[in-house]
DNA sequence: GTCTTCTTGGCAGTGACTGCCACTAATCTG
DNA sequence: CAGATTAGTGGCAGTCACTGCCAAGAAGAC
């Protein structure tokens, strides 16, 4: 999106300056660290200083790549969104989103098991640690016009209209809830690819009754019958 | 909830400890002042020591009160959620939702005009004040497990059942869009009863959609077309 | 009044982060 | 190759949000 050659017809010399994946790449890298690091001695026990020691960089530079300490597990935690995103970019109009889902969603949280057991190990730390929970809803918002952007094109209508913007916000709720039970459940170091795809089906179950309404499907039938009574 | 008096037997000696109401409108006189200061300043330039004094107490007590500067808006922020939360646990078991908030919602955003516009303006500065947007989104999960108590009190299900968690996600993401896109649509300084209260029927509308769904209406988008076109 | 418990404010300290600057790295030009 | 040009790095000093500690005050029970 950003950047190949901008090429303003000036020639550009000089050092080129250092790509988005490159750097991506690089905080990545540094990410990984610093979430073992919390994993080991946890988030206050931890000083910029290790974190930086350990990723072979300054501490100046660290400073430079990440905002805060704790926003040093951004991206880790974004491989577990990324991953839901490339899904939705690669949506299909023939296609309902939970069959889409079930299909394309194989990879599952960013391909390999120990991504995944990182993002869920994260994910659990943020109950006692308020600093990486905000940095996981923080995350989670950043996803939100990303989500509307495919919902819009589905639904033939602006990014923009209020609609679409909600529809986003309950898909994302719906994907930060489900996940945050999946981390809660499965415990430390035992993530399966088994409960990867029940956590997969489970989403496209829910997701389901937020994208499809149109058929007059009458709902779960718990919540029709105790509304009504 | 916590206690009046919990009086295990044994007479209470000594000084008092301070009630949670209490403080809790100490906290929010504070918190008038960092959100003033916030406002004419921004929150970089404004400093612990400014807040402290502006709100007549040492930096010391004012740590002792919020964990972190940006933290200082909770309560004001908290007035919003409350309202609303207070609005849900009045529900009654022979109204929708959506009936009931627009009978019970006629307050608004805490009763009075200035209050509204003290929680517009904090939304409003989340936008380009990253601490602040996730004070935000915290405060908002926070709410989460209350509407959850109503929903599944109402759904007559436990408040961990995960369609109950899952809805209430939804209801609360749909009040955060809500109130942000009122934020950056109203100008600052002035809001009026009559933008409350088009955001209180907007709001009423969409989570009728929400808590509604059994009737077999076919679209929600009906419900927001006229708004938008 | 004393005693007991809670709260406050000051003071010193820690550590996350920033501005500044010299130095190195990478590329183009001649 | 040297020289120019632009980008990124690391160190150093400084600021400030925040914490632990402790003595002093405040609000009760007796």
């Amino acid at each position: 999106m950003t950047g190949e050659q901008a090429d303003d017809g000036v020639a550009r010399r000089g050092r080129p300056p250092e790509t988005d994946a490159q750097r991506a790449r690089r905080r990545l890298a540094i990410s990984r660290h610093a979430v073992r690091l919390f994993r080991e001695q946890g988030v206050v026990q931890t000083s910029g200083e290790q974190i930086a020691r350990a990723a072979g960089v300054s501490e100046r530079t660290l400073w430079r790549l990440f905002r805060a300490k704790e926003a040093c597990v951004e991206p880790v935690l974004t491989i577990s969104l990324d991953d839901f995103v490339a899904v939705l970019r690669s949506w299909p109009a023939r296609l309902e989103l939970d069959e889409h889902l079930r299909a394309a969603y194989g990879v599952e949280l960013g391909a390999s098991l120990d991504d995944a057991e990182a993002v869920l190990a994260v994910v659990r730390m943020t109950r006692h640690e308020p600093g990486l929970r905000a940095v996981w809803l923080v995350l989670h918002e950043r996803a939100e016009p990303i989500i509307a952007g495919a919902l819009a094109a589905r639904l033939d209508r602006s990014v923009d209209d209020l609609d679409v913007r909600l529809r986003a916000a309950a898909v994302n709720a719906t994907l930060r809830v489900l996940t945050d039970d999946l981390a809660w459940t499965v415990a430390d170091g035992a993530v399966t690819a088994a409960a990867l795809e029940h956590h997969r089906d489970r989403l496209a179950g829910t997701l389901r009754t937020l994208t499809r309404l149109p058929d007059g499907v009458p709902q779960p039938s718990s919540t029709t019958r105790a509304a009504t009574s």
